[in-house]
DNA sequence: AGCACGCCGACT
DNA sequence: GTCGGCGTGCTC
């Protein structure tokens, strides 16, 4: 008889351990450690899947062992390395052995999703009040006029979804009577979206990669940053290096050689992107260049077409794959190389469990397949800047701009200047002069704020509390609808709650409400004051709710189908608008003040990457930096886009304050419903980091806090938290986690998470 | 996390 | 007398 070693894959951490089945002499020939099966689980037997990591022939000391019952898909089994990368996760992060696994496989791939089960789900464009309105026969007022329901079954469907989180299975609102028709008629008024069955996949065989001369030629840049990466590709040997360049410098050529050569020698390549949908540009130009040997992952595939692509990456026909932060896991068989782009992106750490960051994974990765990490960025983490000034990792350089563009003029407007008293102008004289100058040439700009909505916020007049969420403790926004400034509603950017502007303040009753501040929706109306006749294009995720819209947006503005593109942080990313020749940022000081150590560091990285949308061919550019602080440096510099600049004067200050990179933070989060749980569980927790780090003196350890979290009450749950700085190590995380299994003793309904080097403070 | 067992209140 | 609330404790 054997028997395996099995973990099981839905576990909270209370209940992660290895538990050992028989194993039944049918399944015996497969089993090994890496496969997935299922089992049946406590006292009702019920069916879990697991994955197994040790077959042994001695029987263990527990008595009424179970058989297991199933073995799932062969061709999607871990091998060592795999179940190496789980168990690296589990350790790194503290979570759930089966949370690790589950990052790595999508669960269509394991078969549990069955393929014809397809999920209709809420669209979220209208507030669950307004929903039970419409279930009930109410009608409920939109952009474009009015909308009700008045067939039986599409009211109960949304009755139905609204009683269910706002998810089912379509197969089950069948069963209860709706009809395929009252579907499709709800996805019509955009109530509910029902998710789309995959494309077929035609399996190929994979030929050795010939590399197709591409009519592109080199710069003498170029092709020394190629000949210096490319010895490291094929050296065997695990290593690194960061490509810094600004933008239209050529690092996508350079990567474009890379991958050529990478694949050319028969070994796999991953390439990391920040976010799928703001780049569709790079990614037609890979797709075109390598074809079907391509797989992309991203959220906005199905189960299905996820589980699809997954497979064609584990049976070898694909072996480039591009993808958002959860592609690192990818099972590319012989992998040569990982390439993670815009590597300073705060999208590559992911914000729940496991809360891992790829460019961690990718290093343990590349130093188990010998492979080369190429790290890649005009404006490299500092992180990643210090490796490279260590010697950790290459450092190679691309300072030109391709072809013959030159950097854009960069002005400072100072805005003090501008706005009197209580009178805030989103856009300043220079910059208006500017815009109408541009329009009337016919040529394109694109203006940047940060915030999005029509007023920032609603005060009082009388006591001066602004309006809050009721369930979060932030300040709500004030959104319009359509064109109708008047009938606007709040919405809460943390938990997207909606509801109507109160007629007297909540705190004091006084009749007397102001809207305050600006968001991309007042500056839409400023611009068409402002230039009447031009076309404006409003970029946020109001307006861009599907993939569709964004990229369909984004084509339309290169087609110069619109003058002016106003937008959010999408329009920052890098998008080539040939036609643009003026770039505005308002509010160029808006995200410097955030009490995050890395602010400056980031507010840096956005206004270069704004104003490098300006004039990038043969025409000069002009950027236009509206602040209330012209004399902050970090403005200056980005206006100088000096990167280098920045570095030395920032990295100073981490060493002289002790900040990452010259340390690792441990964030620690108490959570509840009640607060003086939360409170509780906080100080306890924190006790039991002071004692660990008494009974280890020789390990540095600054405790700080608990202090409430700056959004303290977030969908009713109050946060506290406490910050460790530390250096993380094995020693270090085997004395968190032991104090996160403590934690699980926590007052009340208290939760403990613990976060390492997380995104934001 | 599920799920069963268990020990107290309002219904046929 | 039963149905059912969710507290507590375990899962090979």
């Amino acid at each position: 008889m054997k028997y395996a070693g099995v973990r099981l894959l839905d576990l909270p951490s209370s209940a992660d351990r290895e538990y050992t089945y028989t194993v039944p002499d049918r399944a015996e020939e497969g089993m090994r450690p890496g496969r997935f099966v299922t089992v049946p689980f406590g006292r009702g037997d019920r069916k879990a899947t697991g994955i197994c990591v040790s077959v042994s022939d001695v029987p263990p000391a527990t008595r009424g062992l179970k058989p297991v019952s199933g073995l799932l898909d062969e061709r999607v089994s871990f091998d060592a390395k795999r179940l190496a990368v789980a168990e690296y996760l589990r350790s790194t992060t503290l979570c759930p052995f089966g949370d690790a696994v589950r990052a790595m496989i999508p669960s269509a791939a394991l078969g549990e999703t069955n393929g014809t089960i397809r999920i209709c789900s809420l669209t979220g464009r209208f507030s669950p009040d307004e929903l039970s309105a419409l279930s009930s026969g109410g009608s409920v007022r939109t952009e474009d006029g009015k909308i009700s329901i008045r067939s039986e079954g599409q009211r109960a469907a949304v009755a139905k979804l609204l009683a269910e989180g706002g998810k089912l299975p379509v197969s089950r609102l069948l069963a209860e009577g709706v009809t395929a028709e009252n579907l499709s008629a709800l996805r019509k008024k955009g109530i509910a979206e029902i998710s789309d069955e995959a494309s077929a996949v035609v399996f190929g065989k994979r030929e050795r990669f010939i590399p197709e001369d591409d009519g592109i030629t080199l710069n003498e840049e170029q092709r020394e940053a190629i000949d210096r990466l490319s010895p490291m590709l094929g050296s065997g040997r695990p290593c690194g290096a960061l490509l810094e360049g600004v933008t239209g410098s050529g690092k996508t050529v350079v990567m474009l050689r890379l991958i050529d050569r990478c694949l050319a020698a028969g070994r796999g390549v991953i390439l990391l992107i920040p976010e799928i949908s703001l780049t569709p540009q790079t990614l037609s130009i890979f797709c075109a260049r390598y074809k079907d040997r391509v797989a992309v992952l991203h959220s906005g595939l199905s189960g299905k077409e996820r589980a699809a692509a997954y497979l064609r990456i584990c049976e070898g026909d694909a072996d480039l794959v591009i993808g958002t932060r959860s592609a690192v896991f990818a099972p590319v068989a012989d992998l040569g190389m990982i390439i993670i782009d815009e590597e300073q992106e705060h999208t590559y750490k992911s914000d729940s469990s496991p809360r891992y960051h790829a460019r961690d994974v990718a290093g343990f990765r590349c130093a188990k397949e010998n492979a080369f990490m190429l790290l890649a960025s005009a404006t490299p983490s500092l992180e990643s800047r210090y490796r490279a000034a260590e010697g950790k990792i290459k450092l190679v350089r691309l300072n030109g701009r391709y072809g013959n563009s030159v950097l854009p003029r960069v002005t400072v407007a100072d805005m003090r200047l501008e706005s009197t008293a209580g009178n805030l102008t989103p856009i300043g004289s220079l910059l208006a002069g500017k815009l109408k100058e541009t329009y009337s040439r016919g040529e394109q700009s694109v203006l940047f704020l940060n915030r999005r909505g029509y007023n920032n916020y609603i005060s009082c007049a009388s006591c001066g509390e602004a309006v809050g969420c009721p369930q979060c403790s932030v300040s709500m926004t004030y959104h319009t609808k359509g064109k109708r400034y008047d009938e606007g509603f709040l919405v809460c950017h943390w938990c997207g709650r909606r509801m109507r502007v109160p007629e007297k303040c909540p705190s004091c009753a006084s009749p007397h409400l102001i809207r305050m501040g600006y968001g991309t929706q007042r500056v839409e109306e400023e611009l068409e004051k402002l230039l009447p006749g031009a076309r404006i294009m409003r970029m946020d995720t109001d307006s861009t709710r599907s993939r569709e819209a964004y990229s369909d947006m984004l084509g339309r503005f290169r087609r110069r189908e619109a003058d002016v593109l106003l937008g959010t942080q999408m329009v920052t990313k890098g998008h080539d608008f040939p036609g643009v020749t003026l770039v505005g940022v308002l509010l160029a000081d808006a995200s410097l003040y955030y009490d995050d150590y890395r602010a400056a560091e980031r507010t840096f990285a956005l206004l270069t990457q704004v104003i490098g949308r300006a004039g990038r061919r043969d025409t000069p550019g002009e950027a236009v930096i509206q602040t209330n602080n012209p004399d902050h440096e970090i403005i200056r510099l980005a206006g100088k886009q000096d990167y280098e600049a920045m570095y030395a004067k920032e990295i100073k200050l981490r060493h002289a304050l002790v900040f990452p990179p010259f340390c690792d933070i441990a964030l620690f989060t108490v959570s509840s419903e009640k607060e003086k749980s939360a409170v509780e569980g906080a100080a306890k927790l924190t006790e039991a980091i002071t004692a660990a780090a008494k009974e280890h003196p020789g390990l540095p350890f600054r405790i700080f806090g608990p202090f409430e979290a700056p959004v303290y009450l977030v969908g009713g749950r109050y946060r506290m938290r406490t910050v460790v700085k530390c250096v993380l190590n094995r020693e270090t995380r085997a004395i968190f986690a032991g104090i996160s299994e403590a934690g699980n003793g926590l007052p009340g309904d208290a939760q403990l998470s613990a976060d390492f080097n997380p995104a934001s403070l």
